[in-house]
DNA sequence: TTAAAAAAAGTGTTCGAGCACGCATTTGGA
DNA sequence: TCCAAATGCGTGCTCGAACACTTTTTTTAA
């Protein structure tokens, strides 16, 4: 009935062996006769040891300088969530001597990015988290890292052959059929789906193209090519202006288009003009929990947001960093994060999470 | 730059006193002069102390046995999920002197049920997560465990008046406005709209008729009477036999159903029924990623399902007492889960969370 | 054969909080 | 005035693991 909780000295006692003994079996520390090491093994798996967490770090008591690299959130709110996330990890962290300088960049200017990457590798962190949004400016830099010996996380944006530690995000062909699914649940009479990459740098973002993939994919898949017709445009606009120039152009070309899918958290400037010309009609997916996007939400011009929990990317992050340096844990290549589908019903649990 | 703990020592130096004093003062164990303990409080605050919990739970040690009275898996497997949960809870917990023993009922069988609630009190635990799937004969216990000092965390049914710690589920209400939100973006034409109760002692499950109001709401606030009609059924049948004799009867009286929404995890059964007679217009949702409704979902049969979560239904209510009890923190009396939306494209997601 | 070196194993202190214990001072009642 | 009780508060041990340090044992070389 009772669980007993098996200690160093329990081992030692049984192998007839002082603690000191099998804490350098545990640590791979030496200096232990190798009989003696085979019978603590033995017995250790015998009682199935498990090393009290509590106990040890309350003794390591070392300090984990953790620093993250990502963007302005005053220049994008999008970049608020990770920051939010970051420090709630940090502060469930603190115990154990985790304490993370953050090093923010003008999500805009790549030199900006390469000044603060190079900050990072003047500190010496223990580890590093860092949202990789400049492509071809951090590759030279996860080569410097890596030879420091600095472990790396990657979140929001995925890289191929740069061997991270662990990549944190979501699965973005998923993703995009996800979308896809939804919207086509909602369209009945042959129509025209758009597919809007708005005010972002293609070039730059291969996870977009890879929600595009998904998303005509499922169309594909579901042989609806003839109800369906999928197009895909780039919307660039100035701030001030919005998208209505190029999509009164889009709506000229194919007026019977029947849904919009937006591929990052810019859906609420597509939302503002559907409602601007009363367009009840036309579905509208789009991404991330911003407080434009949700009030479109609320009045029911975006019909659903699929969140990437832009939150839980900083934090788990952080804590994937902390359970390979702190809890020796081993860690997965990729965390996927789920696809939470949200609409007005649900909307609020998923603001403040947990 | 460096995030210094605070520490009892550290307190007791700046108020010339000793750890031991602090201690009294930060536990009210009495016996410290006032203007000491004013002084100990106002430097508390102004360092903003925090104690470590490593320490504190290294020192106190003490067992903690849990109770939990739940329905036995093995004969409705939507059970397996909450021991599931708090078995994941009870490891994490382990370290913290963290036990628990099940109590397991026949969901079917009051009298089990009151056998094991019984036992439960000869036991006594210092803390109880219960399903009070009876409610009538829940009633006399709680009284019980209240007077005895027994914490108690509900789960799954939601029961008011008995005031528990804490409840732990899904506002069935918004539950229910979310399927209807759902259905309603995939229907267009005006059709009937089925809530069926699928096996289920009504009388019993007020959760189950709270979430039908949500989701009569829905249509009523979407003004949109007109168009779609909410009928609402109780389909009982031997596990057997199916509910195909009911729901022929129902498509009968009203040839225009689009939607079935199924309140409880039974919505493969009226799949099997919409396979066999080829009925892929008929939309549907239900509840709960058990097997059977896995497998309908991706088949495209169920539409979406939404997820009680009710892994992390037992999860939770463990945790739930652990942060009563050993952690001391407040709890608020109803966490809410969220309502996550489940569609064959991110169903892997929710299966294994974390 | 013995001394020195190397290897193996044991000892003791540390981390922060909890709490039992007990000393010192004050208070109260007769 | 004197003793006992009550109050105020400091000391020191505890938890389990880590690691430096010490002691013991074994090996090697002279």
């Amino acid at each position: 009935m009772k669980k007993k909780i098996v200690r160093i000295k329990d081992i030692a006692e049984k192998a007839q062996t002082s603690k000191g003994t099998v804490d350098r079996v545990l640590h791979n520390r030496g200096r232990v006769a190798d009989d003696v090491r085979e019978r603590i093994l033995a017995i250790i798996k015998e009682l199935n040891y498990e090393p009290n967490l509590i106990a040890q770090s309350l003794k390591s008591q070392r300090a984990f300088n953790l620093a993250a690299l990502i963007p302005d959130p005053n220049l994008d709110s999008y970049w608020e969530a990770p920051h939010n996330g970051l420090e709630k990890a940090e502060k469930e962290l603190r115990q154990y001597g985790v304490h993370i300088t953050k090093f923010i960049f003008n999500s805009h200017s790549d030199t900006s990015f390469i000044a603060k990457a190079k900050e990072v590798g003047r500190e010496h962190p223990d580890g590093l988290l860092i949202a990789p949004i400049f492509y071809k400016e951090a590759l030279p830099f996860f080569k410097e890292w890596a030879d420091m010996g600095i472990p790396y996380v990657l979140f929001n944006t995925q890289i191929e052959h740069v061997h991270p530690l662990c990549y944190i995000g979501q699965d973005s062909y998923r993703s995009g059929s996800l979308a896809a699914k939804i919207l086509r649940f909602g369209l009945h009479s042959p129509a025209t789906v758009l597919v809007a990459h708005v005010n972002e740098d293609i070039s730059n973002s291969a996870h977009l193209i890879t929600k595009e993939e998904g998303f005509r994919d499922y169309f594909k898949g579901e042989k609806l090519d003839g109800t369906f017709k999928v197009i895909s445009k780039e919307i660039n606009f100035p701030e001030e202006e919005g998208p209505d120039k190029q999509l009164d152009e889009i709506r000229k070309q194919y007026p019977d288009l029947g849904a919009v899918y937006v591929t990052n958290s810019k859906a609420f400037e597509v939302a503002a003009y559907l409602e601007k010309n009363a367009l009840n009609d036309i579905k509208l997916v789009g991404y991330d929990l911003i407080g434009p996007n949700q009030q479109y939400l609320n009045k029911g011009i975006i019909d659903f947001l699929i969140n990437q929990n832009p939150l839980g990317q900083g934090y788990w992050g952080i804590h994937q960093l902390a359970n390979y340096l702190i809890f020796k844990k081993e860690i997965p290549a990729i965390k996927f994060l789920p696809l939470d589908i949200i609409t007005r019903e649900n909307l609020d649990y998923y603001l403040d999470p947990q």
